[in-house]
RNA sequence: GGCCCCGUCGUCUAGCGGCCCAGGACGCCGCCCUCUCAAGGCGGUGGCGCCGGUUCGAAUCCGGUCGGGGCUACCA
């Protein structure tokens, strides 16, 4: 049977790292073993959803290069894989689950059930108790002429009900520990409950992979597909897996709310795609012994779902850099000035291209390359005003005066000629330290007291520019 | 409260009974290199939560304890 995986988020604002890692592992899961990664939309919440972060996540997928063999935009024979166009489909699976019996109309409302509770002397917070299990059809119509709208409940077997988790090994749920819950709401619209169970039934999904959060429902789950078996809805049960948590500050599971979660922090920040996906993988995943930077194709050849460990892992964003940094180096010269000149749309291309291989080996991300360049694609600098009170004072004029001398004598404009005349004039005419003889240069001419080397920055500036800039740094 | 999961350096991990008085990476601290910043090189700091048990032998197996986390909606 050829593995089925899915990654099945929900349009409710933008991914977060915990929800691309479980996107990434379900991708090298499905990669690693020729099998297939259907992308699933789960838009059954109309007040919570937009169109907008539907959008974006399909964006945000694809730039992160986790291509998908079923869902949105691709097709599939499960299709449609957009909830809110599956409604027929849950409508017709509710009708028999509830001619089979295996949901109920349940009426009690949560203090209701809270009440019974404290009346025989139990939890409140037990959770709902099964009254209306057994209602006869005198009673139900009691209810609906109060104007009550049942909600439909799964039955609960009382039993244990256990799997074995790819990641945990054996894990059970003692007999009565999980109440019957809620699958379709009192105005007919069916929940999560219902339809993500349901769908990967449908879809034929073979492993689920997902969120530890989930764990408490997957018993719940498994009951649900024993009535869907029974209902002829499909034919087996999946495997489990539950990946741990990616943890933010303070030790709690990551949000989309917090910021440090966010994709698009990162995406905007200047990452490599494959330099945040391998740092991702490194939380809760190893390749190997003494090794932690990878390809996504070295991952995909490694990667085992039973190799995940169970317990969870904390972002820290400054390996994450290191990691992305990493990438950017390995990164052939030609393909890294391509990503680069994303982040310089006004920039010349073939300036780029030729000033890359100055900040390849200096940046962490994309967006400190682009801002290292800056003096170079605009016309005017922007002055760093430590920097200039530092290094363009009494000393610094004398240093730009002799400059300014022996560079506009200069028969060539090259990175080795420029470097031996200001060498020259400087270190050896004026017997300054190699670092008092350039600081004022670099400041005058790139704004800054830190930029790419300035020999090679200075022959790309172009002999009028650097000159003028340094006149201009001249008080 | 109830149920469930987890526990190796500050952080991420390797380790799946002897190879470990525990290895790597990030961070941090020195030194070297150096036109700034990086990169690179060298060295250092630092950990098996605790208590029992099993065993000739435990980071590795078992029990307990403590600690951390999650779930407990007509959200997903």
């Amino acid at each position: 049977m050829t593995i089925r995986v899915r990654f099945a988020p929900s349009p409710t604002g933008d991914l977060h790292v915990g929800n691309v890692r479980t996107a990434l592992f379900n991708w090298a899961y499905a990669r690693h073993t020729k099998g297939t990664f259907v992308f699933r939309v789960e838009d059954t919440d109309a007040a919570r959803d937009s169109d907008e972060s539907y959008a974006r996540l399909l964006d945000d997928l694809r730039w992160l290069g986790l291509d998908w063999d079923e869902g949105p935009e691709v097709g599939g024979p499960y299709g449609p894989y957009r909830q809110s166009e599956r409604r027929a489909v849950y409508a017709e699976t509710i009708d028999k689950l509830r001619a089979a019996g295996h949901v109920y109309e349940s009426f009690s409302t949560p203090e209701e059930t809270e009440a019974r509770h404290r009346a025989a002397g139990r939890d409140p917070k037990l959770g709902y108790d099964g009254f209306d299990r057994d209602l006869t059809d005198e009673q139900r119509a009691a209810y609906r002429a109060e104007g009550r709208l049942p909600v439909l409940r799964v039955r609960m077997p009382d039993e244990e009900i256990s799997w074995h988790d790819l990641i945990r090994g054996d894990i059970s749920f003692a007999p009565g520990s999980v109440p019957d819950f809620v699958v379709v709401r009192g105005n007919g619209e069916p929940l999560y409950t219902l339809t993500n169970p349901l769908d990967d039934a449908l879809m034929r999904i073979t492993h689920v992979l997902r969120g530890e959060d989930l764990m408490p429902s997957t018993p719940r789950q498994i009951v649900l597909y024993r009535a869907l078996i029974d209902i002829g809805a499909t034919d087996f049960v999946p495997s489990f897996g539950h990946l741990p948590f990616v943890m933010g500050e303070g030790n709690k599971k990551l949000s989309k709310r917090a910021p440090e979660g966010s994709l698009h922090r990162y995406r905007e920040g200047g990452y490599l795609p494959e330099g945040l996906l391998n740092y991702l993988a490194l939380l809760g995943w190893s390749i190997g012994p003494d090794r932690d930077v990878f390809s996504l194709d070295e991952m995909v050849a490694a990667f085992d779902i039973a190799d995940v460990n169970a317990n969870s892992a904390r972002f820290d964003p400054k390996k994450c850099e290191v990691i992305n940094a990493t990438h950017i180096r390995m990164l052939p010269a030609p393909e890294f000035a391509r990503r680069l000149g994303e982040y310089l749309p006004d920039a010349d291309p073939a300036l780029v291209e030729a000033a890359a291989p100055l900040v390849q080996e200096r940046i962490q991300t994309l967006v400190e390359g682009a801002d290292m360049l800056r003096f170079l694609v605009d016309a005017d600098i922007e002055m760093d005003e430590a920097a200039a009170a530092k290094q363009l004072g009494d000393a610094g004029q004398q240093v730009l005066t002799a400059a300014l001398l022996a560079l506009d004598a200069l028969p060539s404009w090259d990175a080795t000629s420029i470097e031996a005349a200001l060498q020259a004039a400087l270190v050896e005419g004026l017997g300054l330290k190699p670092r008092n003889a350039y600081g004022p240069i670099r400041v005058a001419v790139t704004g800054r007291t830190v930029s790419p080397p300035l020999f090679e920055s200075l022959e790309l500036l172009g002999r009028e520019r650097s000159l003028a800039r340094l006149r201009a740094a001249v008080a």
